[in-house]
RNA sequence: CGCGGGAUGGAGCAGUCUGGUAGCUCGUCGGGCUCAUAACCCGAAGGUCAGAGGUUCGAAUCCUCUUCCCGCAA
C-alpha cells in the first residue's frame, strides 16, 4: 500500500513523542519537519535546536527552521512539490496560511491538549488545572484558518488527577497524543473518516500565559483558586507572591485555622500565615530568588529581616 | 562569554571586605521539669567550610581555575 506522504509541524519536547510514533507508523512516510529557528535558551543564552530538530537530525529526516512560515519560500515549493497527503501539527506555535492548508490532499490535522471546543488557543493545559477541572484530553481537528476551530475528527479524554500539575498533565498528554495520532491514521486508512462541526455555544479559550497572571493576590484569591494557580502554573511562571521585592515563588499551601484579615501577613509557631479572600493559608513551601525550595520553617530560621508580603 | 544570587555539622543561615582554635537558630540523641506538650531547663553527638592549585608562619576568609545549585531573561 501507498504510504501517506507526511510533514510534521512542532517545536518542543512535547511534539517529540508523537513525531516519533508517526515515524514508526508502517503507513507513514514522514517527508519533513517544520520547526521554529534555534533560539537562545535558558541560563547563558545558548543557542539551542528544538527538540524536533534534533529527533529529525537523528533519524536523518528532512527537516526546516524558520520563524515565517507561511513567507518562506523554500519551504513552500517544498511542499507545494512533494505530493503532500497530510500535515500534522503539534505545538507550533505560528499560525498557518490558507495557502498551506490547501496543500495536503487529505488535509493539515492540529492535536490540541484539550476537548475542543473547550479551551481553544495557547495553554488548554494550563487552563484545565487554573479551573480545577477533574478531566481534559486531547483533539485532533481538521485545520481551518481560525484558531482551534476546525472540525474534530478524533477525541479521547483523560482524568486529572488531584495530584496533578501542569508538569505531569504535560507528560500524560504528551504520551497521549502519541497515540491519538496513530488512531487517527487508522481511521484515515480504513476511510472512515468524519468531521463534527465544533458547538460554537461551547467555545471557550485558553490565552497565553502571562509571568502576572501567576501573581498570587490575597484580597482576590481562595484557597481553592491558589491551589489551582500553582498546579496550573507549575512548569512556568509558577504562583509567586512578592517578599521585600523579590519574587517569593509559592509552592504548597495548606489552610489554617488563624484569622487574618485578606493580604495580612503573620508569622506564628514558625510557619508563615497570609490571610487571603476567604481565610488564612500557610505558605509551607516557599522558594525566594536566587534560593532552593524549602519550607517556611527552614526559610524562617535563617532568615533574619523583617518580612513584607505583597 | 546575557544579568544576578549561592555552595559552611541533618536543615536554614552568620562568619569572608579587615587572614589568627568553626558560630547561631532548628533538628537529632541523652537527662530534667510537667497531668501533659510542638513549651521550658541542662548536656551530648555531628563539619575534608563544593573541588583543584597558588600566596602566607598561618586560609572558610586573599588570588587563579573547575564543578554544581537557584532567580531573572529567553
Amino acid at each position: 500500500m501507498k504510504k501517506l506522504r507526511t510533514i510534521f509541524l512542532g517545536t518542543p519536547d512535547f511534539s517529540v513523542p508523537t513525531l516519533e510514533s508517526i515515524c514508526k507508523n508502517d503507513s507513514i512516510e514522514v517527508l519533513a519537519t517544520i520547526s521554529n529557528p534555534d533560539r537562545k535558551q535558558n541560563r547563558g543564552q545558548k543557542f539551542q535546536s528544538p527538540p524536533v530538530v534534533t529527533f529529525a537530525k537523528d533519524n536523518n529526516i528532512k527537516f526546516f527552521q524558520t520563524d515565517k512560515i507561511n513567507n518562506d519560500e523554500e519551504i513552500l515549493t517544498f511542499l507545494k512539490n512533494s505530493e503532500v497527503d497530510l500535515i500534522i501539527v503539534l505545538a507550533f506555535s505560528q499560525f498557518i496560511s490558507q495557502e498551506i492548508l490547501d496543500i495536503p490532499k487529505i488535509g493539515c490535522f492540529n492535536i490540541h491538549t484539550s476537548i475542543l471546543p473547550k479551551y481553544r488557543g495557547a495553554a488548554p493545559v494550563q487552563y484545565a488545572l487554573l479551573n480545577g477541572d477533574k478531566s481534559t484530553g486531547v483533539s485532533i481537528q481538521k485545520m481551518v484558518k481560525k484558531m482551534d476551530a476546525g472540525d474534530i475528527c478524533f477525541f479521547k479524554s483523560i482524568d486529572i488527577e488531584q495530584e496533578d500539575n501542569a508538569l505531569t498533565l504535560f507528560q500524560k498528554l504528551k504520551l497521549e497524543a502519541a497515540e491519538c495520532i496513530i488512531s487517527l491514521i487508522e481511521i484515515i486508512i480504513d476511510n472512515k473518516l468524519k468531521l463534527t462541526a465544533q458547538n460554537e455555544d461551547n467555545v471557550s479559550f485558553a490565552p497565553l500565559i502571562k509571568k502576572e497572571d501567576a501573581k498570587i493576590q490575597p484580597a482576590k484569591h481562595n484557597i481553592e483558586t491558589i491551589r489551582n494557580m500553582i498546579r496550573g502554573y507549575f512548569v512556568w511562571p509558577k504562583a509567586y507572591l512578592d517578599l521585600n521585592n523579590k519574587v517569593l515563588k509559592v509552592h504548597e499551601v495548606e489552610k489554617s485555622n488563624h484569622k487574618l484579615s485578606p493580604g495580612e501577613f503573620q508569622i506564628h509557631m514558625g510557619q508563615m500565615l497570609l490571610g487571603i479572600k476567604d481565610g488564612t493559608i500557610r505558605l509551607k513551601i516557599i522558594q525566594l530568588a536566587g534560593k532552593k525550595s524549602m519550607t517556611d520553617i527552614d526559610f524562617l530560621n535563617g532568615f533574619n529581616q523583617e518580612i513584607i508580603i505583597t
